[in-house]
DNA sequence: CGGAAATTGTCATAAAATTAACAAGGCGAA
DNA sequence: TTCGCCTTGTTAATTTTATGACAATTTCCG
């Protein structure tokens, strides 16, 4: 099968998303048209993208719901889910661990790690919280592959070390900084304030478009 | 002077975020190669987008860095700042109100709208809550221009109406759907999830590359 | 002064991504 | 059946975006 190129791979989460969304309203079938409208693409763009997946089951309704979404599932890693660590418990850190849309997808935070000794040995929401030093131990026996950082952009880089050194696979950061990982990390940003940046300078040109 | 292409103005709001950040340290100066290296681009890249900004003050160190902060606030839209109003506040929105990046460039939140009673007249953190019902009114009285939704999914896209008739310039959607708008707002969606996805997907794959 | 090193600004090329176009096929109604 | 409508799958063309290359410029240092 042929590499799926970037562009494309940023799409078919949106993908997963809409039809997840769509298979638990009862729709049956979909169609390219009915994902372009509702994600500002053209019918074509997705056509051209499911041309990178296997197979999927179609009919002059479109695409079938439940192929569709199993063959994302596949190629996007959903279906084995990930145990992941959250450093940092902010609120942003704590608005995470209340999201249970990532358990239910088998995303489950199953590690604390934070600076306050307060909380050490403690569960919060049922997740056991450590001091940031045992994160290589703690990452190893838990299986965690994911990293998340909620924490002040000050400390973002120091954090992101200690995760290299115990193997972890992926970051996943919330902190506004350019972190610099080994490459065999996999980094994700989660950049907010230039999404607001982004919306205001959009506002400011729409009346031109 | 010529119209920034989508790809370019994504790209911007990042450069800001890192000229920002290198300023608070101190750099008078920034190469197309500082900012490539630490953003994963290439030099070449940096500079073709400046091209769609208006001069910037530069030597053979590189880019002034006040000169291209100063630029990119012009440009982007972030010197005259907007206010802005949440609606729903669970956690996540609690995070946002608390993040303290917003306000100091100008993004303020002017007011909260919530369903629960208990919250309405009384202030949090500073911020007045209201009754979903007086959105309109109040989006006026304060010329609010932004609008953010965190609330649950089901209940956003008639948050997205009320804005909409409340004639609200722009949306910031962090509920996990996909708004319908009319072509006069913008709209940006932060995407948790299909973001985590796009992470787990590349961790799969990173091995092969 | 004079030359090495680093930079920008710009153009030309290459690569990637998007869109358009259309044949082929399924479904349902008349 | 037969027609109209909607669909996918696929190719080609177009548009957009990224990269490479290099002259011109500035700074520093001996």
């Amino acid at each position: 099968m042929l590499k799926i190129p970037l562009a494309v791979s940023a799409r078919l989460p949106l993908y997963y998303e809409y039809i997840a969304h769509m298979e638990a309203q009862g729709s049956k079938w979909i169609s390219s048209n009915m994902i372009a409208s509702s994600l500002g693409l053209t019918p074509s763009t997705i056509r051209q993208d499911i041309q990178y997946l296997g197979k999927i089951h179609s009919s002059s309704f479109g695409y079938s719901t439940a192929s569709f979404k199993a063959i994302l599932e596949e190629v996007l890693g959903i279906s084995s889910g990930a145990n992941m660590a959250l450093v940092g418990l902010g609120s942003l850190g704590f608005a995470l661990l209340r999201y249970p849309g990532f358990r239910e997808k088998g995303f489950v935070i199953r590690a604390i790690f934070d600076k306050r000794e307060d909380l050490i040995d403690t569960r919060i929401l049922g997740v056991p919280a450590y001091p940031v030093g045992r994160m290589p131990e703690v990452i190893k026996r838990e299986r965690i592959t994911i990293g998340i950082i909620t924490t002040p952009a000050d400390v973002a880089q120091q954090v992101a070390d200690l995760m290299a050194d115990a193997s972890i696979k992926g970051i996943w950061n919330f902190a506004p900084i350019n972190l610099r990982v080994p490459p065999d990390i996999t980094l994700e940003n989660v950049s907010l304030f230039p999404s607001l940046i982004s919306l205001a300078y959009r506002i400011k040109h729409n009346s031109a478009s």
